[in-house]
DNA sequence: AAGAGGCCCTGATAGC
DNA sequence: TGCTATCAGGGCCTCT
């Protein structure tokens, strides 16, 4: 699930818990993620202070109290636990599961205040690499459209970005180019929003649909944040206030149900547009 | 040069 | 129960 909420999530319970720690040692159980956990990594974090976490898009910055940057990405199943000394899950700062899984925990990070973080992937999609101060220029930031939730992210913008192109909506939110950070469940939920459906082309679309976009886009990834992110698989909250959007999707994954939107007589249909899953009701979306 | 498709990898689930 | 097939949230690379 790891899209631009999940992210966000994860970023202010790292920043809660880890700013200003030290890392004392870390081991590497894996280190064949997407890109191979470099001895290099190891050697440069080591004895480091953490002093910030940042987003961008769907990636993770770790500032630390010298020029280098930790770019961490979750790829498609990967999750961060912070454990506290007796090795508990601490409450408010984990992504996604609410148990240490037993399997896949490839990389650990020790602390001195005795917490340890925990990156888990069964997929091993996901992956870490050393920045550059400079790294903003370079890939994979150099070629990422805005963020949904900025400022950058508005009519204008978009007018331009579609203009003399014919691609379907779903692809062109889905498009890090065009916009970074939304996946294919915010995308799906995102359409629906907007009464859009997947496969209109953006050649179609009138002002009033662009802003709607825009608007929708914030809004859902907003209420998403605000939920917590979601978790598709094995979620269990002790707190009752963490990750639970999936509670309120629309239609992802809500294939042959009936549309939620009050009043309309349709189905939720599924649909494979350029190999992944969309969901949509062809009554409302149109 | 925009856009489509394959692929990296493991686990969960469905169907037989 | 145990096999096989299918599918999964991302993004990079290659081909047309």
């Amino acid at each position: 699930m790891p899209e631009l909420p999940e992210i966000e999530v994860l970023k202010r319970s790292l920043k809660k818990k880890l700013k200003f720690q030290r890392i004392l040692k870390i081991k590497v159980y894996n280190k064949n993620l997407r890109y191979k956990f470099s001895n290099s990594i190891s050697k440069n974090l080591n004895k480091r202070i953490i002093h910030d976490v940042t987003r961008i898009s769907k990636y993770l910055v770790i500032h630390f109290n010298f020029s280098k940057k930790l770019l961490v990405h979750l790829g498609m199943s990967g999750t961060i636990h912070i454990l506290d000394k007796k090795n508990k899950r601490s409450n408010a700062s984990f992504y996604s599961s609410a148990f240490l899984p037993k399997k896949h925990n490839h990389i650990v990070f020790f602390f001195n205040n005795s917490t340890k973080m925990v990156y888990n992937d069964p997929r091993r999609f996901g992956y870490f690499k050393l920045l550059n101060s400079n790294y903003l220029f370079k890939k994979p930031f150099s070629c990422l459209g805005p963020d949904p939730l900025s400022y950058n992210f508005n009519y204008n913008y978009v007018k331009n970005f579609i203009s003399s192109r014919k691609i379907n909506l779903k692809k062109l939110l889905m498009d890090q180019k065009f916009v970074s950070g939304i996946g294919n469940i915010y995308a799906n939920e995102i359409l629906y929003s907007c009464k859009l459906k997947p496969i209109k082309t953006v050649d179609f679309l009138s002002k009033k649909n662009i802003l709607d976009i825009i608007y929708q886009s914030k809004k859902v990834l907003n209420k998403a944040i605000k939920y917590g992110g979601s978790s598709i698989k094995n979620f269990v909250d002790d707190e009752g206030n963490t990750g639970i959007f999936q509670q309120k999707f629309n239609v992802y994954g809500k294939i042959n149900e009936k549309c939620p939107r009050y009043g309309c007589p349709g189905y939720i249909k599924k649909i494979i547009i350029s190999n992944r899953s969309s969901f949509y009701c062809p009554k409302c979306q149109v």
